[in-house]
DNA sequence: AACGAGTCTGAACTAGTGTTCAGTTCTTAT
DNA sequence: ATAAGAACTGAACACTAGTTCAGACTCGTT
């Protein structure tokens, strides 16, 4: 053998492997899945749309890694604020106040990673970020059930609905479009956050301070 | 002139064209959405494929008709439920336990007109289709507010909120996947509506007898 | 420097469907 | 019966975007 991948080799690999990736993701937040097609991927990450093909067997297969990629940077923010919180129910408001900001603060990539149509199939790994997501939010309800804040119910049920309620009323098509100002934008995410949390048995999140001054991120880099 | 069309053509011609929608609502429930494809349809419809044609512009346009189809029945169910509660609390709980009790009656039809993948655009369908729904629940709402029933709040947010959580937790491909056995559909559909109502605030609704008997058909026809 | 192996390129290929249209069949009025 | 207008057929066409691959280029070893 008179050739060995040399570590500076590997890591070019994985930063074009990465760049293909940011470049998926931009577009879609750009775009929407729509956008995310072979050729404008590959320009964007300056490569030919054969490279692509050399990092991912499929476009199926880069959307679905996508999906993972984004689903797991929301994930470790839900977990982040539902930790930092100091009690089961606020924990759970939290999560769900995280889930509200984020979709509100990227929506056409949300709307992407949710449900926008795409020619190829990746229900597969939809369904598996719905899955991480809704399970977590699911341990977070039946953690303040244990505590004695929730009545007893399907935890299953209650999370699916719970974020069904919060997507379609902030990222889906009926969702109002002037949330450009960012007083009304807050508002809704206020709202919502609060219908959901009565949706699972939150008597009056207000008044209990749960919902906590749901702040919006100004510089939105990366996360999802 | 020597050719008008007579009554029995025009009545002819009108029958095609129901025929073709029919074989499209057909095939979307017995494969969703993209299995509506204007060649099956057309077999379907004991036509050739360029007769589907002259009847609709477009794939498109015949996707459209069917939402809009589809979409007029459920409304018309919803209001019949709705005004036949006795007042404003139950109609809205009438009024989603039968959204309720159709999308998991029919959830492929349900899951192809709301959200499923689609080649060509039927955006504008889909959300005028949401917007009737939406509006009537939300009208259901707002009287239930007026009544003094229901806290004050932003109506249109919440049967947003409200119809994302139905579709999420009963169609969506984070729905159970076990509704065959009519005992937990039923559960299902009562529990995702107790949630669905105690969203906006409806306090213990099973407690106040708002939600009906959910009798699931046996024989559902046509119905959406 | 040279050679083998790996990587990249991008034009050409492919596949699946929506759409068209020239020819055929049906319908109406004389 | 016949002619003219309308409707229907279905094979051929067109379009779009994912995928391939032969050749060019780069990298690592001797």
């Amino acid at each position: 053998m008179v050739y060995r991948r040399t570590h500076q080799v590997v890591k070019r690999l994985a930063a074009r492997r990465s760049a293909i990736l940011a470049a998926a993701r931009e577009t879609c937040a750009e775009g929407g899945m729509a956008a995310v097609q072979i050729a404008p991927v590959a320009v964007r990450a300056n490569v030919a749309a054969g490279t692509v093909y050399r990092y991912f067997p499929s476009k199926a297969d880069l959307i679905s890694e996508l999906i993972a990629d984004v689903s797991r940077d929301e994930l470790a923010a839900i977990r982040r604020a539902a930790d930092a919180a100091p009690g089961p129910s606020s924990a759970l408001a939290a999560a769900v106040t995280t889930v509200a900001v984020h979709v509100v603060s990227h929506r056409k990539l949300s709307w992407g990673i949710l449900a926008e149509p795409v020619e190829v199939d990746v229900t597969e790994s939809r369904l598996a970020s719905r899955r991480e997501i809704a399970g977590e939010v699911e341990s977070r309800i039946a953690a303040a059930i244990r505590a004695g804040h929730l009545p007893a119910q399907d935890t299953a049920l209650a999370a699916a609905a719970l974020l069904g309620a919060l997507h379609e009323a902030l990222v889906g098509p009926m969702a109002p479009d002037n949330l450009e100002d960012q007083a009304k934008l807050r508002d809704a995410v206020q709202t919502v956050t609060l219908l959901a949390l009565r949706a699972v048995g939150v008597m009056d999140a207000r008044a209990r301070g749960l919902v906590v001054q749901a702040v919006l991120p100004t510089k939105m880099a990366a996360g999802a």
